[in-house]
DNA sequence: GTTGGGATAGAACGAACGTTCGATAGCCTG
DNA sequence: CAGGCTATCGAACGTTCGTTCTATCCCAAC
């Protein structure tokens, strides 16, 4: 269950080599379809050799997110240490690490959205560790602007789900030729979410709701 | 290929009962993880008495993809025939009948969005085509939006895409104990993404961008 | 030059997979 | 009651799966 990283000190660099294949593969066929001898096949390393590296597909798939998962906090934590206060600034910097993490490595995105609940327990309490970290960093930031900005109406699970499901589901439409580079994106979904937010959840809806009487309770 | 449906007449009762047990174990288990062993067990089914109502796991999971984009697509055109011409409302009436579908069949919707593109080309094209159908009202209903506020700097694509990655992503976070119903999460959304449109992507930028330098271009 | 362990692979294991075969009920029609 | 059709099943087929067993190779240390 320990990473396979650090046991074999010398392995690092073939073990980076299989875990980048099977990346590869778990995105084009997903963790269920894909299999080891797929992963021996395109990795070069016959089928017995592949578990000198790791102990089991679903360790193989727990590295794969571990790793993504550490990256992208390890650097939203680090901009974020050396940035304004301002919970706006913070939440453009947040949209912004994460999209270009994601369009950097569109393959291990895939994997991290798509295979999000693949892992049973032992694996899978680790990953969501991180993964809450990240999630919470989030949600600070919009609580902090709903504070500052006085948006009494705004329920913040709801924003940072909005905004995540905006960001995750990239994977299933984004072509590089035709869709805006990383950094246009992050302004478009910036604007997008943040012109929402404060737009209208603040004081009185500033347009009106759906035609029928059905006004359900939209506050957190 | 065809349809099981309209082969046998008298079999619609059963099919549908299967079609049900096959969508709750796909959305457990995912496409790939499932086995028709498990179809079996949970429908009471002989494993081979299920082969009499269908042809492959894979028409499986294209009858269930095929009813519930069809449904969506028939309630929308349905709304959207009696339905003011003004965009917004009209747009507001999209996210209404996409929310309450989704939450009123939550496992259907998990299959919808997770098994998007698990089906092979001839069973793909099919689903694909209702799909289009369906993304393009939105398109252009955010067309008209876009004429009608004089919106220069919207990307429709960037905008239907991302209205969508809001409301498929519920199916990885939605608690119905924790989160609003359907109407209120739809409200929710409508007024996220209607404020977004509205305040950030007309003339000139009501609030400020990314703080470094790189603006590169975000318009259509 | 022997030795010992890290690194590798061929072959096999048992289990599970999607699917099919052949048989058997039940039932309507003639 | 004979014949055919619908609906159903137990058993099996051939394949692929994740994983492991065992043997080998290479190279540094003694």
């Amino acid at each position: 269950m320990t990473a396979t990283l650090q046991r074999r000190p010398a392995a690092g660099n073939k073990l980076d080599h299989i875990l980048s294949c099977a990346t590869r593969i778990f995105c084009e066929k997903g963790y269920e379809g894909a299999s080891i001898r797929d992963l021996s096949r395109r990795s070069g390393v016959s089928l017995a050799g592949l578990y000198y590296y790791f102990e089991s597909k679903e360790e193989l798939l727990y590295l794969i997110q571990k790793h993504c998962f550490t990256t992208l906090l390890a650097r939203l934590e680090e901009e974020l240490g050396s940035a304004p206060r301002d919970p706006e600034a913070r939440l453009r910097l947040l949209i912004r690490n994460h999209l270009g993490y994601f369009l950097q490595n569109p393959e291990a995105m895939k994997v991290l959205a798509h295979e999000a609940d693949s892992l049973t327990p032992p694996y899978a309490r680790q990953v969501a560790d991180i993964k809450r970290s990240y999630y919470r960093i989030c949600r600070s930031i919009l609580d902090d602007l709903k504070r500052q900005r006085k948006l009494r109406r705004l329920n913040t699970r709801l924003a940072v789900m909005s905004l995540y499901g905006m960001m995750n589901w990239i994977y299933t439409w984004y072509k590089p030729r035709l869709d805006p580079d990383a950094d246009a994106l992050a302004d478009h979904m910036s604007d997008l979410f943040l012109g929402g937010i404060l737009a209208g959840a603040s004081g009185s809806a500033r347009w009106p709701r759906s035609r029928n009487g059905r006004r359900r309770a939209l506050a957190a």
